[in-house]
DNA sequence: TTGTAGGCGTTATCAC
DNA sequence: GTGATAACGCCTACAA
């Protein structure tokens, strides 16, 4: 692999003037301009990125850590982060977290001793505080969830607002046994869509009923999660976020259950395709992930600006139809 | 940040010995060696990885290009392949290609200039002997489509084995005018696919028919494609890959024409609460980039030994009954 | 067991 | 406009 050295003996320069052609520094005459740039065409050189992040102590690569790439919402969040770094000549280097919060700092702190030009989280742990001397470094932006312990600009969704919107939807509809799915995580998201579907109840004047809140793996068949659901009464179910709401598609399928009213928080891609449509709350990771890679280039472009340190996107809700099952459909058991 | 020198002035020893301790290295005494952890630990010292790889001309990275983080598959393969990296101490390096071939080698190129220890790629150029200079350095391996112009290590489905067992199933179904329904990409893996798919309608003596070949992007609505195939008497549909079976199953939705019999190359996750269940060819992603990234690793490890270029993973059919509804039931136009 | 010398390829500084 | 020189932080070789 050819150096610089060997372009400037080629092009009989110094290695400092094939660096400033390199890096189009006005300074260079178009004649020797013109044999440097022949000298490196004839060697295939190549800039080694690696000496150059050395010596400048800053490497032209983005972190990403999500909980899991392979999950559809968090794909399009990096794919985005990849679209706004590769623009600014940046490469992105993921990590997917898991859901073990004991692995998110390690995994973290691997990515940060790389010196990335910043970082940006969905954090899976409870506590953040470990990112504030990184945090001096670089940017560090958080998504889809807010931290703890460390403050750092934040790009999250209405979840409290969206939840909200799809309960009240439900029970605008007529039902009043409305379950709560959810995951066993414990995120900041979870926490907020239940609030705001605890505070959708609070309005119409129902009563919580903790036998109708299932947190858990809602992948692995109706008998463990929804069947208990449906014994204690449910006629809808506001499913919080969108693994479950495949797993509770499935099983109200499995079980031939039609007449359950569902919610989804998240859209699923063929959503539109059930029978009856998949009613949900649409969420745009898209721009989330689009907000918080141009953020983290904006705190490296002008490092002293104040800015709002969260931002909430607004979500919303598309009704197609499996909202809308009235409860005197269902069979109360 | 504290550098190995700053250590090795604090616990008094050279930074040789420092960097010793932070190896493993046995060649230090008890003694030396808590003297310089607790240097370590008082000034937070973490070593400089980006010094660590220029000097050793190696970087603990994995490369990956993928056309889409965000299409579910792929995210799947850089899961897969995540989890085998970050097992041997690897970060990885992800890029979306887009669909543009021209961006193939830029982007490849560009991750590679990072002295990766290895890459995986799925191509989506026509060439890549572009690589070739390259895999001398680290180990190549492509994923999903097989290279032109460079062998590299290939791992890939059995498109054609896939495409032809779905095809078979609408024919011995009753079916002989079978669409099919693809991306206008001009991929290794449609190819194949349609061969799989000529070859069955050829076992049972069935003419092919340009008319009921759509190529194009089918997430556009069923205007453009599905309506002109529908127009042209297909009773049944082989959709090759899982991007066009969305846009398929959709618009045959949107249609409201259920009596149109669907195979696709690739499950869908509400694939079988679908009414009827989507029969599909089953992908194993996650299968594909285990094995990709277990063969780069192997090739580091045993640089010398001979192993099989090129790796077909079977498929298997998932019969839901989609691709059970008999022609009888269609409306022939 | 420990230390010294040297260099990996690039860029910053400061001459010319 | 161009070049010499000196780092950046670490590791390999060799020496003590």
């Amino acid at each position: 692999m050819a150096s610089m050295r060997d372009v400037a003996d080629r092009a009989r320069v110094s290695a400092k003037t094939v660096s400033r052609v390199f890096n189009d520094d006005p300074h260079v005459s178009p004649d020797t301009r013109a044999r440097v740039r022949a000298a490196m065409a004839d060697l295939g050189f190549t800039p080694n990125l690696v000496a150059r992040t050395f010596r400048t102590g800053r490497d032209a690569a983005l972190g990403v850590a999500v909980p899991d790439v392979a999950d559809p919402f968090f794909a399009h969040v990096v794919r985005a982060i990849e679209d706004v770094a590769s623009a600014r000549g940046c490469v992105v280097v993921v990590t997917s977290l898991g859901h073990d919060p004991d692995r998110e700092r390690p995994s973290v702190e691997a990515l940060l001793h790389r010196q990335l030009v910043g970082l940006i989280v969905v954090p899976t742990s409870p506590d953040q505080s470990y990112l504030a001397p990184w945090a001096a470094q670089a940017p560090v932006v958080f998504v889809d969830r807010a931290p703890t312990g460390h403050l750092g600009d934040t790009f999250v969704e209405d979840d409290e607002g969206g939840a909200r919107a799809a309960t009240a939807h439900l029970l605008a509809h007529g039902h009043r046994r409305i379950a709560f799915a959810g995951d066993a995580l414990g995120t900041p998201t979870s926490r907020h869509r239940m609030l705001g579907h605890r505070a959708a109840l609070a309005d119409a004047g129902v009563e919580p009923d903790d036998d109708l809140v299932r947190l858990g793996d809602w992948s692995a068949g109706p008998t463990g999660l929804l069947e208990p659901l449906l014994q204690a009464g449910a006629t809808a179910i506001f499913s919080s976020d969108a693994r479950s709401s495949v797993g509770v598609v499935l099983g109200l399928h499995a079980l031939g259950r039609r007449d359950v009213a569902l919610v989804s928080f998240g859209d699923l891609a063929l959503g539109a395709a059930l029978t009856p449509g998949l009613t949900a709350v649409d969420q745009d990771p898209h721009a989330l992930g689009t907000a918080a890679a141009t953020r983290v280039f904006a705190r490296i472009d002008e490092p002293g600006r104040r800015r709002r340190r969260t931002t909430v996107l607004p979500v919303s809700l598309v009704a197609r139809g499996s909202g809308e099952l009235p409860p005197a459909m269902s069979s109360v058991t």
